[in-house]
Formats: C-alpha cells, sequence, structure tokens
DNA sequence: ACTATAAATCGGATTTTATCGATATATGGT
DNA sequence: ACCATATATCGATAAAATCCGATTTATAGT
C-alpha cells in the first residue's frame, strides 16, 4: 500500500469521477449489457469524454496504486473497487496526516 | 475547502514531509531560535534540501490548499497546520472515497 | 486461418509541475 | 537614508502528466 502513489492516483479529477461511478454502477452505467457482479466493463469508462487510450492508462494508474481490482472474463475486462485497499488507505490517512 | 486542490497538494513528497514535520515542531527544527507557539518560520524548511525558493513555492501551494496557517512577525513568516482544514478534508475523503 | 471486438501499448504533442538562480519586496536595525 | 535579513516573485529549464490517434495484443466466433 502506497500512500504516494495513491494520493498521486487520486490528484485527478477523471480518476476521481471513475473511483466514485463505481459506488454505484446501475445508477451512472445504465448501458451496460453485462450483469454488475462482475464489476464494470472498461469500454464503459469512455463516458468521461476521454479516448479509449486515456480511458485504459487511468484504469492503469488506479489499478496500479491498488484502488481497483480486474478482471477478464472474455475479452472483455471488468473493474471494482478496491475497498480493502481504500479503507487501508484512508485509515493510514487519518493516522498519518 | 476545496478537496481535489489538497488532494494535488498532498501529491508530493516535499509537502507531505513539512505538513508532518509541522506535527513535532520541537523535535524536526531544534534550531528554531524563535519560540514555537508562533509556528515554524519559512527558512526553517529549507532542511529538506530544496532552494530557498522552491521551498517558498511549496508553502505557498500548502497554504492556498488551506493545510498550513500563516503569520508574520517581522520580518518572519511562520506557518503552522491547520488542523481545522486537515480535519475536514480527512472527513470529507472518508465520506466521499 | 480469418475477422471482429476489447484493451494495452507506443509515439508524439501539449500542459503542468518542480526546480533553480536572480531579482524584487517587506521589515528591522543603524 | 542605508544596509541586512527574510520571503515572494520572475524567467528559464527539465521532468512528469495528460491526452490523442495508430498500432499491437488478446480473446471469441466463423
Amino acid at each position: 500500500m502506497d500512500k504516494d502513489e495513491i494520493l498521486k492516483a487520486l490528484a485527478n479529477p477523471a480518476r476521481m469521477d471513475i473511483l466514485n461511478w463505481l459506488k454505484n454502477p446501475e445508477e451512472h452505467f445504465p448501458t451496460q449489457e453485462h450483469p454488475f457482479e462482475m464489476g464494470v466493463c472498461a469500454s464503459q469508462f469512455e463516458r468521461c469524454g476521454l479516448s479509449q487510450s486515456t480511458v485504459s492508462s487511468h484504469l492503469g494508474i488506479l489499478h496500479r496504486a491498488g484502488l481497483v481490482t480486474s478482471k477478464r472474463v472474455g475479452q472483455w475486462i471488468f473493474y471494482k473497487r478496491n475497498e480493502e485497499t481504500i479503507a487501508a488507505f484512508l485509515q493510514q490517512l487519518t493516522r498519518d496526516l
């Protein structure tokens, strides 16, 4: 759990949006065909207006920071919030800051 | 209280160090001649190895984000943590994230 | 083997951030 | 008024982040 890496990941509005949308997939990704239990399909995040490659980069940064998990299912990759890491980060920040 | 601005301010090791040092001024700034009640004198932070102008810039970013307060006393400017803003930020982040 | 779709990676353009030395501004003391 | 000290601001440079389109890689279906 790299606090600095997580802070950098959070210090960007698009990535913050992605994390927030993932709290309510049903509400924010009504067009997804797949069941939400698997997570949210990567391509769904292009709704933020950024290109496929940019979205992929943001998802990679969130994933490397440990803030989301990803699972490949067939040709798709599904993302979920990693609540464990998020909670641990908040705890440490509350202690350290 | 601008959450994004605060996150950007925190997403930098030097600024994070400054905030942490300010939790224990007596320990981290033993060379300060002034009483610590006033805060920590700006020049003290040059102990992080950065130039005076760079330190001044970092302090300005922390101040604009509301994470520290500053008070001029004579020719010096003293900095303290702004515990109110820090606590409010942590609360909001814990709610929002 | 070929085609289609999803996602990652590459290469490059642009913007933002970090840093410095030099200079300007503010204050205090002589 | 002048000099010394503390801090802020300016201008330049280098590094990092953001973003895109094009290409590559992975998987699925025919």
